[in-house]
DNA sequence: CTAAAATCGCAACACTATTGCAAACTGAAA
DNA sequence: TTTCAGTTTGCAATAGTGTTGCGATTTTAG
């Protein structure tokens, strides 16, 4: 697990620290997205805010993780898969917000739909948050 | 115009004063979504922060406004057509993000696929936003 | 092992958002 | 038009979120 995790530092020219493979590893072991304060809170040692925003940041550069647009104003990221690279993300999915556990998945499966803009408007990128109830709360 | 937005005001059952007067006509007369930055840039007559705020919630109460999600960590309001109504607002519509002039825009004939979720999972609400070059800027 | 480069933690700062409360205003009734 | 209860406003204070600069520490590569 360990070394898993040093391996797709490394993958990504991220040199190998004791908070990135915490917070990594906080991401790998959890089936779902993670908020900037979850992490803050699951860190176990205690990292400073700066250091976890910092390195959030350079994974979503890396194209480790992604970020995920939810209703309400808080930034979450997930795992991205690996179609992700450097400088290009590629989470063609949809994500849901679960009302009840407050979770955040990404559904992998679930692809985008093609949206028809009007005349002169084209789309670089299409967003799809459904918010409702998830399929262990049910 | 400055009867419209009154009338509108009463029909919702809130009281007509100058600030609510104010943001309301900058929602109308603006085409596009409005975050708070901007209407507290906008307003002419400087009313307090906590105004705005305390205005911008009421109206979304009352089915005036609805919130937009965005990638970005802002909340951005605009109209709701008349269909919503107070505590239920129905904004099926999908949103779109402009990167170059920033603007938001509804666009209301545009309505939000049908989405297949995994089984055992139920949606009340899906929320599309596109982001690429809108009409005007292209 | 060493030096250069990258990263970390602290302090300070900026922006966003919320709450309590007294003063001012609005709406409706007298 | 005057009055008054209820609503709304602005101020002050507070909390949360995110960013920047910089010296100290750690990591990487030779």
């Amino acid at each position: 697990m360990d070394n898993y995790v040093e391996d797709i530092l490394r993958r990504n020219h991220l040199s190998v620290t004791g908070s990135r493979k915490k917070i990594l590893g906080l991401f790998i072991s959890h089936n779902g997205a993670l908020a900037h304060g979850d992490i803050e809170r699951n860190a176990g040692e205690k990292f400073d805010r700066v250091t976890v925003y910092r390195t959030l940041q350079a994974f979503v550069e890396k194209g480790i993780i992604h970020t995920i647009p939810t209703a309400d104003n808080s930034v979450r990221y997930a795992l991205c898969k690996d179609s992700c690279s450097e400088g290009h993300h590629r989470d063609h999915h949809i994500h849901f917000v679960c009302s009840n556990c407050g979770n955040t998945y990404c559904l992998d499966d679930i692809v985008t739909p093609d949206i028809r803009l009007p005349r002169g408007y084209t789309a670089d990128r299409v967003e799809v948050v459904a918010e409702g109830i998830c399929g262990h709360c049910q």
